[in-house]
DNA sequence: CCGCTAGGTCTGTATTTCGGACCCAGGGTA
DNA sequence: TACCCTGGGTCCGAAATACAGACCTAGCGG
């Protein structure tokens, strides 16, 4: 019978979730990309700051660098010696609404009674800057009203899931 | 001196990204969160589709759980056993946008020419949905309208950073 | 009271992370 | 020229995690 199609016949690898965090999903990434939107750009600064091992850190800025999220410059201060600094790319900034998710979710569930660490300010209004669920038509989407649609492409990927399944 | 507030000058651990990546900012829980917002509910189907072994789902789950981001049920259905099942609470419901922007930027940057894996579909107008950064005074915000500004509680409570920078 | 099944726990191995020691290159400076 | 300093790493052994898969258990139908 061809029933409805039903989330659980598509792989789980296949799905731009699983396949975002499979670059992002670790315990550091997200992290590094934070302070990187936030103007820490050299190795020490990002350890230090972050608090990850050298060793760690050097193997994620590599793998966000093979992904394409992050550049490394090579630049140098009159008189100084050469340095390296990692820099967000354009894809790595599109991921900045991720970050204001977590954030927000964040300040709403886990500051109690005190005020959060940090605000997100709209420049010029001066206002909160929080992510909001939008339609391509610009209607107002409650959570409710959204619904997942594997597509035919993720179908052909299957592998694990459908012969367990048939 | 009392220079402009740094972000380096604040504890990253205090950050509300990093609170709330302490939580679901591993391999799974993201995955395991998504299969739930997809109507995936039992132990063995959450396993089989993720792919997670048996181990590190009943570890995740009761993170999870202890977070107060999923919630355990016992229930039967007529004639059978009782089982287990797990649900998200409110908070966890508060995590999709946090899905949804990641799922938004795989779509964009990493499906290459293919069609996405899954749409999220505006019930009722059928357009697709994503998440754009929000002010509260309702502006569109554009990326680089965006300031971070860490705030007196996080100061308080820094260590590290603040006593290596002194 | 036997077998089946969902939902786990246990075990041994493989992988990842951690902290810290170490290394290297390229300046300044003497 | 030799030496020192510093940023940006690599290397190492110990500890923590993840993994696959075997095993356990409660309850229902037969």
């Amino acid at each position: 019978m061809t029933a409805r199609v039903q989330w659980t016949d598509y792989d789980s690898a296949t799905c731009s979730i699983a396949r975002t965090l499979e670059l992002v999903g670790d315990r550091w990434s997200l992290l590094l990309l934070r302070d990187l939107f936030n103007g820490v750009h050299r190795f020490d600064d990002l350890r230090g700051h972050v608090g990850v091992s050298r060793d760690v850190l050097t193997k994620r800025l590599a793998g966000l660098v093979d992904a394409g999220l992050v550049e490394r410059r090579a630049y140098r201060v009159e008189g100084e010696r050469g340095r390296a600094s990692y820099h967000l790319t354009g894809a790595g900034k599109d991921l900045q609404p991720v970050l204001v998710a977590l954030m927000a979710w964040g300040d709403r569930h886990l500051t109690g009674d005190e005020a959060p660490p940090a605000r997100l300010e709209h420049v010029g209004c001066g206002g909160a800057v929080t992510v909001a669920l939008a339609c391509e038509e610009d209607h107002p989407v409650a959570r409710r009203d959204v619904r997942l649609l594997p597509t035919e492409s993720a179908r052909r990927r299957t592998s694990r899931v459908s012969a367990a399944s048939g």
